[in-house]
DNA sequence: GACCTGCTGCGGGTTG
């Protein structure tokens, strides 16, 4: 059998694969160092976990290194965790180190010693997260050229993290940045990609080399093709004693209104009972929509445990736990001769190797089928079949149950999702939206990096060709102006744009450095132990009662200029504050295939009895209702609307018809419109229709705050509402759904 | 709208 990919390597680096005794490379590092060897553009590696992505890009990287004569850094990794790079930094040291290749790495926990010594003679691989890449840029402006204008490749880490987020634009602009540095003479880098298998693979290479996507080579591995294992339960809440209309808001997983209600909840009590009996014994992931349902779902289990008298094993784990919480949970994961599962947010998905686990468990309706994937993919040992259990609270139905709430729709979106993954479908990222408040950014770091710069300058850089080409010249001169107006940028007699006073307060203060805002916390601490964080946005008198770190706990001092709460164990409480549950946008295709699961009528095999039933049971309401015939039904005075749209297209809606001057309220699932009739209110929308839509303006301003990000409170009104629309909205969408529903009419 | 992620320079103390 022949191995040109191996053949292609450098001796000292087939020497050291010898030497780590592997019989032969991975299919994927075999076809990348072809690749590597016969090509010279882009790449991207899709593989899952155990495919050895790294070393496909590093083996026939240092292979290219090795007495090539060049000096100084030649190639950057960034990633998007510090344990992350922590744990590549290892890999890549123990290969390097034979190869006479220095490896350097740098964030937050590197010394600044080590920083220095990398500035003064840089060399070899450097490690870095993008915060601390923009810290080099804004902080060593003038030592940019000597860092990077030998550096040759550049390999993204954990691609799909970044894909459509503020932190991914930012990376793309400091990529951008670098190729522009004028000692470079515009010689581009050659950009590496690693990612989990991504549902569209096109939009990884738009987001890799945006002017250039055609030019990515894309090498997937194979499926891994094991087997799936697949249970969807149901518990049921017993229907509340006192009435209430239809909530506004999406349906949550887990409703905190009701402190005895929900620590009394039979369905809770089965639901736990259920995770302890099946995942006793091995280790587990439980994964939750929210922080809150962690402590929950984890607290209950840890009573279970002491009931029974056996040894602790399952423990909470989400981003408002002290680090040492979280590396204790990780490392009794990782190493433990003792069985242990963690209840987690998505603190778990990604990044440090935790081994696989037995199982993966789904508490609450899956909000996106890319998650749900991401979650299934930490299941399944080597050759293994890979089992997901899911579990929805369903609430029981009365008659005078709003058909919205009765149609269970938690149990429909997690069949959905489960059937749009076994198609092999998922949410591509978003790609479209606008990103002012890393533009505003990425200004402030260009004039800090060259102590001043020109608008056309920073407009040729960063938008033209550059990473916001979507921002044309009149948004750019409205975006100066307005950062003029915020003090964050002020212009000399020459024209030179220079940061401003408030811009320097910005720009010498460390948390400039994230293109993301962070949340303002109150430290949690007990005994004189600092055991996390968490936002204080409701009142918390002192005495009150919180579960946190899957325990009980009394409030027994708040002092807000420390921005400190002492407790002390305590008996009974209710999750606090870290509340919510609702997810990422709902995509048009899940709310799809939740009308697909409405109207089909096998039922899946992985349902349990009383989700089947509860399944059949949504399924006679529905055809009894006539909404496959026109998506609308006439409750009493109230016309309620079934678009089966994602979420942007239902959040359109909303403001077109409350434009109209009506009182909707949206459950997700359903538009309600208040005292309305069914027939006049798509003559309504037709007349709407004939004069055409509200603009993206006119409908966000109806929306009470519309900053999403970190630096929008400077910006006017227009690029605010430009930016939100951009994010949250889809008019075409929203459109096209009204035409065809007057038409059903 | 959930949940994540990240970070400098310097002043103080301790240790070799």
């Amino acid at each position: 059998m022949e191995h040109p990919g191996f053949d292609s390597l450098h001796e000292k680096v087939r020497r050291w694969i010898v030497r780590k005794g592997w019989d032969s490379l991975r299919p994927l590092q075999e076809r990348a160092c072809v690749e590597f060897e016969s090509g010279d553009g882009d790449l991207i590696l899709a593989a899952g976990t155990a495919a050895g992505k790294t070393e496909a890009a590093f083996l026939p990287i240092c292979s290219k290194l090795i007495g090539s004569g060049h000096e100084g850094l030649r190639a950057l990794y960034v990633g998007p965790l510090k344990a992350l790079i922590n744990d590549q930094f290892s890999r890549l040291e123990e290969l390097c180190r034979e190869l006479d290749i220095e490896v350097h790495r740098w964030h937050g926990d590197v010394s600044s010693s080590h920083k220095e010594r990398l500035l003064k003679s840089p060399s070899g691989i450097l490690l870095i997260t993008p915060e601390s890449l923009e810290a080099i840029f804004t902080l060593h402006g003038t030592r940019l050229a000597s860092l990077f204008s030998g550096l040759e490749y550049a390999v993204i880490d954990e691609l799909h993290a970044f894909l459509g987020s503020e932190r991914g634009r930012q990376l793309q602009s400091l990529l951008h940045r670098i190729e522009c540095i004028p000692e470079r003479k515009e010689r581009k880098l050659r950009r590496v990609g690693l990612s989990a298998t991504l549902g569209d693979l096109s939009l990884a290479s738009a987001f890799l080399r945006p002017e250039e996507p055609e030019r990515v080579h894309v090498l997937e591995a194979a499926g891994s093709g094991s087997e799936l294992k697949l249970q969807l339960n149901a518990t049921l809440q017993p229907a509340p004693i006192a009435k209430s209309g239809p909530k506004s808001g999406r349906a949550t997983s887990a409703d905190h209104n009701g402190e005895e209600a929900e620590e009394q909840s039979p369905d809770l009590i089965e639901l736990v009972d259920h995770l302890y009996r099946n995942l006793r014994g091995a280790n587990h992931l439980i994964f939750t929509n929210s922080r809150a349902d962690v402590e929950l779902i984890s607290s209950r289990l840890a009573l279970r445990c002491e009931e029974d008298r056996v040894p602790l094993e399952f423990l909470p784990h989400h981003g408002s736990l002290s680090r040492e919480l979280r590396e204790d949970v990780e490392s009794k994961l990782q190493n433990s001769s003792r069985p242990f599962s963690a209840v987690c947010t998505t603190t778990l998905e990604m990044g440090i190797d935790i081994g696989g686990v037995a199982s993966v468990a789904q508490i609450g309706p899956p909000s996106s089928v890319a998650g749900l994937r991401q979650r299934l993919g930490r299941s399944g040992r080597r050759g293994e079949a890979a089992i997901l259990r899911m579990y929805v609270r369903e609430k029981e139905a009365e008659v005078d149950t709003p058909l919205e709430l009765a149609l269970h729709p938690q149990l429909l979106q997690s069949i959905a999702a489960v059937e749009l993954l076994l198609e092999g479908w998922c949410e591509p990222p978003e790609a479209s939206a606008q990103h002012y408040s890393t533009l505003i950014q990425q200004i402030l770091s260009t004039i800090a990096e060259r102590s001043g710069a020109k608008a056309d300058e920073l407009f040729a850089l960063l938008c033209n060709r550059g990473p916001f080409a979507a921002v044309d010249k009149s948004r750019f001169a409205r975006l100066l102006r307005d950062l003029g107006e915020a003090d964050y940028i002020t212009q000399m007699h020459d024209g030179t744009l220079v940061v401003g006073l408030a811009g320097e307060r910005l720009v010498n203060h460390y948390e400039f450095f994230a293109a993301f805002a962070s949340r303002s916390e109150y430290e949690l601490r007990a005994d004189g132990r600092r055991i996390g964080s968490m936002p204080l946005e409701q009142p918390m008198p002192v005495g009150s009662g919180l579960i946190f770190a899957g325990r009980v706990w009394n409030v027994l001092s708040i002092e807000p200029g420390r921005r400190r709460i002492e407790l002390q164990a305590g008996r009974r409480g209710m999750p606090i504050s870290i509340r919510g549950g609702g997810g990422p946008p709902v995509h048009d295709k899940l709310r799809q295939a939740m009308l697909r699961a409405l109207a089909g009528t096998e039922r899946p095999a992985y349902l349990g009895t009383l989700a089947a039933k509860l399944l059949d049971d949504a399924r006679s309401r529905f055809s009894r209702s006539g909404l496959l015939e026109n998506s609308t039904i006439q409750a009493e005075n109230d016309c309620v609307v079934f678009p089966w749209r994602g979420d942007r297209v239902m959040n359109t809606l909303l403001l077109i018809l409350s434009s109209l001057g009506h009182n909707v309220i949206s459950s997700g699932m359903a538009l309600r419109v208040r005292n309305i009739d069914a027939e006049e209110l798509r003559v309504q929308v037709s007349n709407l229709l004939k004069q055409g839509l509200p603009s993206a303006m006119e409908l966000t301003a109806q929306v009470a705050d519309a900053r999403l990000d970190k630096h929008d409170d400077v910006l006017c009104e227009q690029l605010l509402h430009e930016g939100y629309a951009s994010r949250r909205l889809d008019i075409g969408g929203a459109e096209e759904f009204l035409s065809e529903w007057v038409e059903l009419g």
